[in-house]
DNA sequence: GTGAAAGCGCTAACAA
DNA sequence: TTGTTAGCGCTTTCAC
């Protein structure tokens, strides 16, 4: 490893001024004259200097890196949230460094440290569904690192946050399969110990409430959305003398799974069983019939997110505060309206 | 912003001791006694000291941060192969901090400048499809960090390659096509200038060639893969004399995107219309027909990627070469056998 | 086994 | 406008 790189001594000794004129000249500081500041960018390009980051931020005491956290980069919203987090950071001259939390506490806190320890700008953080105590995320306020939640938030955390409205979102999903006729109505639920869970199947239920729609036993659970547990709750359904007719379930992956199972068990979709999902992901569009879904506008989200973080960390506003985003609940063939 | 950061030199007063002694103590060096190294871990762990990695760093002129150049991080295949080399990457304490490239070089040349700049350990890269020229990477060569290219490489670059075998991935589907009887077999290809694409194309031809199948005029097409490019392309082919009876798409998004038209124009796939793509995701499972494709190991690449250049960040091996990674050819309802 | 001191490359007072 | 100087917080020789 040659390791050889140019630095402000090497270009001021060639051009012998003082190497915090370069710095001045490099950093286009006022006091400085148009002249010498064109001879050092010139020397610069010529002995192809780069600026040493790590020693301007030590310096300044202040990175340019974004911490991004969030359970798992591959899951398609996820990907959209950082997507749009990393296209306005580019543009303000940041770096955003992401790490996954596999739905760990641990592994969140772990995270955090190193965070903290990299002496990142800010980070923008979904929690952990495990996540019940944020003294770890409280720890970067303390030292002066701001931070923005998104998705799934904790109010206990003074900061900003965005989010969107999960009740309501669950509500217009609900609503929406009574209103094609569905009379009896299931959820299946996400983790009972998530706050975003919790109110999707608030919004479920209190669309039932509102429309007089009987809850039938075992019609709303709470399940960690995987294969098995969708598996599970779809054949009971299925083998109890009250069968739904039409289900919002909580999570795009699990609503995906779902209406798969049904069409191979010979259930008509939507005739027998409308479908609606909470998140929108492109299979959603081609899964036969498609599925209508609720979406979450991650991009936008993620260069929400970014925005205010940067207003904490340029100084310009930190307070605490909630941005919600507008939820879409888009009617596809999964929902289509029956008579 | 309070930062009120405790250093080594907080410890080091309080225990009364030298600060390099703090650091050798809590980089668990040899020379040291145990038991001042246990009053200091206690000490450190009782003021909340997080040691301050960008002046670590500094001094060791040397950074646990990774670089991670790829075209879209929200592409399925990209954020597979990021989920991988995150994976690997923690459990070595390193951080990777990513940039989208959005297939544009002078992007790609500025986010490789950064990455010089911010003096990472080590880059992994997929080249925009623009990349014909390498020197902005040729420059991390210089600079003593060590790079490794996947999926889309440049093999004029001194460094470790992961990549799969495009020619025969592309083979195996187009072989697979005229084994159910395809005799009319078209391919939907990428942008010719870009390496993958060319071999995707290459592995079309070899195959009709070797199974002695006559290539049609306008049969062996490459575009963009945008939408306009595949309702273009697919019209085309729908109203020419010789209509194709099988597919080869270049890529996944395109294989979807040809797969939901020809259902919608009502042709029956896949006893009209067979269709292959390279690149699996999970839409593919759920479309109507499930779309057959060629799987690439992206979350298995980057792992592969991340491993081999710690061989090079820790010194251990850092030569050039080239890791080819298994394709499964995956069968589904698109291409599946008619008599 | 521990301390003293230099230095990583840059920035930012303070002088001149 | 430019130079001098003192760090930023850590690591690492070199002494003791």
């Amino acid at each position: 490893m040659p390791v050889s790189n140019v630095t402000i001594n090497d270009i001021a000794r060639e051009l012998k001024v003082a190497p915090s004129t370069i710095s001045r000249a490099l950093n286009n500081k006022s006091q400085i004259s148009e002249k010498t500041k064109k001879l050092v960018r010139q020397k610069a390009a010529e002995l192809g200097y780069d600026i040493n980051l790590v020693a301007s931020s030590l310096s300044k005491n202040k990175t340019n890196i974004i911490g991004v956290l969030l359970p798992n980069i591959n899951r398609y919203f996820f990907s959209q949230v950082v997507s749009g987090i990393e296209s306005v950071a580019y543009d303000k001259g940041y770096q955003i460094i992401i790490a996954q939390t596999n739905e760990s506490l641990e592994r969140e806190i772990e995270v955090t440290r190193m965070f903290n320890s990299t002496r990142v700008a800010g980070v923008i953080a979904c929690l952990s569904v495990k996540t019940t105590d944020v003294s770890h995320l409280e720890k970067l306020k303390k030292n002066g690192i701001p931070l923005v939640l998104f998705d799934r938030v904790d109010y206990s955390l003074d900061c900003q946050k965005i989010i969107v409205d999960n009740f309501d979102g669950a509500f217009q999903a609900v609503s929406h399969l009574i209103k094609i006729g569905c009379k009896k109505i299931a959820h299946l639920g996400g983790p009972s110990d998530c706050k975003v869970f919790q109110e999707r199947a608030r919004g479920f239920s209190e669309a039932l409430e509102i429309h007089k729609i009987q809850l039938w036993p075992n019609f709303l659970l709470a399940t960690d959305l995987t294969h098995e547990d969708v598996r599970g709750v779809f054949s009971m359904w299925m083998t109890a003398p009250q069968k739904p007719d039409g289900v919002f379930v909580a999570g795009s992956d699990a609503g995906l799974m779902l209406t798969k199972m049904a069409v191979e068990a010979g259930i008509k979709v939507p005739d027998e069983l409308a479908i609606v999902a909470f998140g929108d992901e492109p299979a959603n569009e081609y899964i036969c019939p498609s599925l209508s879904a609720v979406e979450m506008p991650g991009y936008d989200m993620g260069r929400t997110a970014v925005s205010q973080l940067f207003d904490a960390v340029e100084g310009r506003y930190a307070g605490s505060g909630t941005t919600v985003k507008p939820l879409q609940l888009i009617v596809r063939r999964s929902s289509f309206k029956r008579e």
